[in-house]
DNA sequence: AAGAAACATTTTATGTTTAAAATATTATCG
DNA sequence: CGATAATATTTTAAACATAAAATGTTTCTT
């Protein structure tokens, strides 16, 4: 190998690696961004509505499907496990925030819904919770906000196409 | 109030309502990315090389400062709390990854280091940790990625000053 | 020097999350 | 019908995370 085809062989791994570094340095800056904002909802809705993030989601998976989910479409909605959700929902029937009723047709499966305490419960956190999110991102502009948007999406079929 | 002024009043409202609805979208299409992310790092680092990725961070840490960090140093930086830093610190060292050395001058703090075998142990995880990075967002152009991180930052900013 | 305040860390209690094992029900196939 | 596979959920064990209390050390003030 001459000097010159070395050298572009140098260069060409040097330039990888820069962008290696880019995508880790803006991989960081991702990560600490959403924990910013995760970290102050879940305080908020500690503070003010003394519930957790995990039992609000899943309140909000609920209040989008009135007919009710099983438990597995909640993890599967939910993007967590399923003994994640065990948890979060016993806990919810417990405040009376939701309802585990049995599938005539299917003894395997509880219809989980919202009872009407869930419901008026969700909707005055759902309000609080959008004015804190437009706190966060309110301040990007019309562009912005949407180019992020489709950036992001790039981004998901990128990664669900890597775990094969 | 006249009509012509009640409908300016709704539309601007109704365009308020708007905005705070497509930032929670943006939201929440940020926290799925990344979780997807994070959620792939962590199993890579588990599967590969038997390792979580808060313990993987606290090396990281260390391997940018040779001199050692002090617990709290270390809780500051990794953005969790100290309690938090104290448990995964002892596993660390349990392995004989890192070590923890009383600081001359102060008997109050502790002097967290890489071991050599640490050192080792983690450059070979870096290299891996980056190149599943780059397969994440490596796809961006440099574009993209620059107004991303000009976003993100300006995110950074908003957030840190809600707080209050 | 004595007391108060700040600091660094650990401990304790509680809760979230996952993977894996256990339990129970339904569906399928010979 | 009976064995097997697939499905739905719960339980269990381990790691992680926080807040709050406890412990010990240093620094500041008077």
């Amino acid at each position: 190998m001459d000097s010159i085809s070395a050298q572009a062989s140098l260069d060409h791994e040097s330039r990888l690696e820069q962008d290696d570094h880019h995508a880790v340095r803006l991989w960081l800056r991702l990560l600490t961004c959403t924990n910013l904002i995760e970290r102050h909802l879940r305080n908020r809705l500690r503070t003010q509505f003394d519930i957790t993030l995990p039992r609000f989601d899943l309140m909000a998976q609920l209040e989008r499907e009135p007919k009710g989910l099983t438990m597995g479409d909640l993890s599967q909605r939910m993007m967590v496990s399923g003994g994640n959700v065990s948890g979060i929902a016993s806990q919810l029937e417990a405040e009376g925030l939701i309802s585990r009723e049995p599938v005539p047709g299917n003894r395997r499966a509880f219809c989980v819904t919202l009872t009407r305490a869930g419901q008026q419960r969700f909707s005055e956190m759902a309000e609080a919770h959008e004015a804190w999110v437009a706190e966060c991102l309110g301040h990007l502009n019309r562009a912005d906000c949407e180019q992020m948007m489709s950036v992001l999406k790039q981004i998901k079929t990128d990664v669900a196409g890597i775990e094969s």
